[in-house]
DNA sequence: GTCTATATTTGGATAGAC
DNA sequence: GTCTATCCAAATATAGAC
């Protein structure tokens, strides 16, 4: 494997990202991503076998690369009110990357491609493991921890961003509207940490109340 | 317009939407539209003009009528408690239709489509305007109301629906998970409706002092 | 490893008979 | 309105020279 060629498959897998990025998986052929890449059309072959493969590399490599990018960042987290400030730092910054973007393309066509459904499950895991994680600490110190699965919210949240991302490309405005609320819901849990004893003791009752009501 | 050709249009837009679904707006070709509704694959063109506009008549068609559908369910609803009743029966019906699927696959393709876009944005649009109508009267009557804008609510619900059915397609268990999560959370807001006036007033007071503090 | 050339398949779309 | 036949473009994938 000579240098030239790690270059060659570095550049495929970067060329491979933009263009679902910027146009989807259905506009992702590999004669648009060689040309993204600068490179010939039948090096995506030599290298990765198939189109899809290739995107699941890139996706692969980049899903590591990114949440690496937070792992720090998340694990100093302790509180609903950290979390809320690393995790707008971490949208901010994902949606510049439009990683989610990419995501939810593959989970799109993931419908009819195993190679795809495969890259989607692997990407959605490794985010929802490290958000999972910094969950179950917070929750723990919340009063809500006992009413909320971490697990189950790391995989809520994951899916809303996708879904955002995804409406994001053919409707902005309204898609910027959704992520805001988010916020507004973040201001009310925080408020419920920053209760007193008493309102806090009430709320977990009326929950845990509500909860069998529903759950039974 | 003869009554056969009602028939054969009423025959594609109904497979149109059942490819879509099951195989994703990637595998939803004209043959393999023609082929699901038993009809040949140049009337497509001659009905409809491509591929996009046949999908975009199928989603209007179909967004209209499943909104219709729980049109009365919804106005019934003012309060929180209502709205998960129905909420919980709106989302078993869609689920088993595979309505928001198509929408998810309808917004992805939308990334390359101008057609599929116009689809998508009008499809969501629907959903929503119906959905912010219930939200603003349950929330008004909620102390949640003056923290959270009910349009900006009935997006957010939208997209995250929208984000777990796309999810669904490539790991089932645990987008089951995500969803049951948001009866959880639902349970909370339920709860928070049910709590006493002072506790109720102190929540709106903190939750006011953070949302000054990340709008500020 | 990289290139050109090309085989092969699939899909959108239309012409023209009925 | 519907059907057969077909054209054309685009895409995947491979063969073989360099």
């Amino acid at each position: 494997m000579t240098s030239r060629t790690v270059d060659t498959k570095a550049r495929l897998r970067t060329a491979a990202l933009a263009v679902v990025r910027e146009r989807g998986v259905g506009g992702a052929s590999a004669r648009a991503i060689a040309a993204a890449a600068e490179v010939n059309q039948a090096l995506i072959f030599y290298h990765f076998g198939s189109v899809s493969e290739l995107i699941e590399a890139a996706s692969d490599e980049a899903v590591e690369a990114r949440v690496r990018l937070y792992r720090d960042a998340f694990t100093g987290v302790d509180s609903l009110s950290d979390l809320l400030v690393v995790a707008r730092q971490v949208h901010e910054q994902e949606r510049q990357a439009g990683s989610m973007t990419v995501m939810a393309q593959i989970m799109a066509g993931a419908q009819s491609d195993p190679v795809l459904a495969r890259a989607g499950r692997h990407a959605l895991a490794a985010w929802t493991d490290e958000v999972d994680q910094v969950l179950r600490r917070v929750l723990a110190a919340s009063p809500l921890g006992s009413l909320i699965d971490g697990a189950g919210l790391a995989h809520l949240v994951s899916a809303a961003f996708m879904g955002i991302e995804l409406y994001h490309g053919a409707d902005p405005e309204s898609a910027d509207l959704a992520f805001g609320t988010i916020e507004r819901l973040n201001d009310v849990l925080s408020a419920i940490e920053g209760l007193g004893p008493a309102s806090q003791r009430a709320l977990r009752l009326a929950a845990a109340h509500v909860n069998k009501r529903t759950t039974g």
